[in-house]
DNA sequence: CTTTGATCTGAATGATGTTCAGATTATGGC
DNA sequence: GCCATAATCTGAACATCATTCAGATCAAAG
């Protein structure tokens, strides 16, 4: 599932190496740059140095491929999540809060670094079945552990902690996405996160 | 603008009456079902008994039509928006707390009804520039009203109103994102208004 | 009735996703 | 080392797509 993980050495020439990843790479540099609806399998193959029909022995069908890039970003997102929040050590209530915020500040950095990406996630290309158990989860769980570490320290209470994760995930995604569109303004962000600490009882 | 405005009689043979509407017309009936990633011009031509090039003649490619597709959209949305809070008369605090919470569920209902409208309307697919002003505003001041009337009954303090536009419509935009595309279960959008009102101080 | 301008057609071009028969290469058994 | 077998990739083909443009058709005004 790893995109950088077998030998991708581009011997000889008819066989590629490791052309599944390759090709996911690719992908994933396409849609960045043009956007997730502007893909092209062909273009795909062509910066792979391939026939386009190579990637059908990979990938059933070009929604595949775009499954395959909605896994990797859930998992570089997850990745994204779990860095930011370790370089904030401390068992304190300060520090408990601040690893809350800076979780909700990371998940818009990735999306406003990479929009088309984000688009892909979250914009109905890629379906859920496939991605929902292991990439998404993790992200997920990431967020429950900083709420439970919330509560542990005693900065929220066990009433706000119920259904916490429905109160801010959606506020911060929310967030995110009309800023990412230009509905709003860049600032509101931190605003946003206010009102979500004020509706958990944070002070 | 409007779709259904003009005389829509297909007459004859070689003039349609009303081309333009009738494109947008059945451009959203292949979105609905389609999704916006699979509209095909050609299909809307061929709906509207017309020849692919005919569509040329209103818009100048394919993304112009996806535009207007969004202006609609957008329209329908304020459109629902308002006729929501219509439903909820009276000057009692009570009543302006009905229409904060209908909006937001009127708002989800929007997006659960047409999930695919909702993904062209936030999902990249619609440049702001063309919608920002009239439509989406529309919406947008709706909610301003609503939320104004909120602190005229005293139910928000003034701090609260402060950017509570930018506290609510993010939790509620995001929470549809979510339900919809398949990563929270639906019931969860109750509690994120809870989590609203608990964040503006509506007791 | 004719001219003018708007509206639509038909055919063409180049790019796309997808399929399939066959060519090329790697691999495991002898 | 050699050969059969399976994995991998090519080439050509098909249908569909967006887009362009010269020309046909129609409505309305002079």
């Amino acid at each position: 599932m790893s995109i950088t993980s077998k030998a991708a050495t581009p011997r000889g020439s008819y066989h590629h190496g490791d052309l599944e990843s390759a090709l996911v790479s690719e992908a994933i540099k396409l849609v960045r740059a043009e956007g997730p609806n502007h893909l092209s399998l062909r273009e795909v193959a062509a910066k792979c140095k391939v026939s386009p029909s190579a990637a059908y022995h990979y990938f059933p069908d070009k929604d595949s491929l775009v499954w395959a890039i909605g896994d990797y970003c859930f998992d570089e997102l997850a990745r994204i999540q779990e860095e930011s929040i370790s370089k904030i050590p401390g068992n304190s209530p300060k520090a408990a809060k601040a690893r809350m915020r800076e979780l909700g500040r990371s998940y818009f950095q990735w999306a406003k670094k990479d929009p088309n990406l984000f688009r892909l996630m979250f914009g109905g290309y890629c379906s859920i079945s496939k991605t929902d158990e292991s990439e998404q989860g993790r992200a997920f769980m990431t967020l429950v552990r900083v709420l439970d570490d919330l509560q542990a320290h005693g900065v929220i209470s066990k009433a706000a902690r119920q259904n916490a994760e429905m109160a801010s995930w959606p506020a911060v995604h929310g967030a995110t996405t009309l800023i990412i569109e230009g509905h709003m303004p860049e600032e509101a962000f931190e605003t946003v996160l206010d009102t979500i600490e004020a509706g958990l009882g944070i002070k």
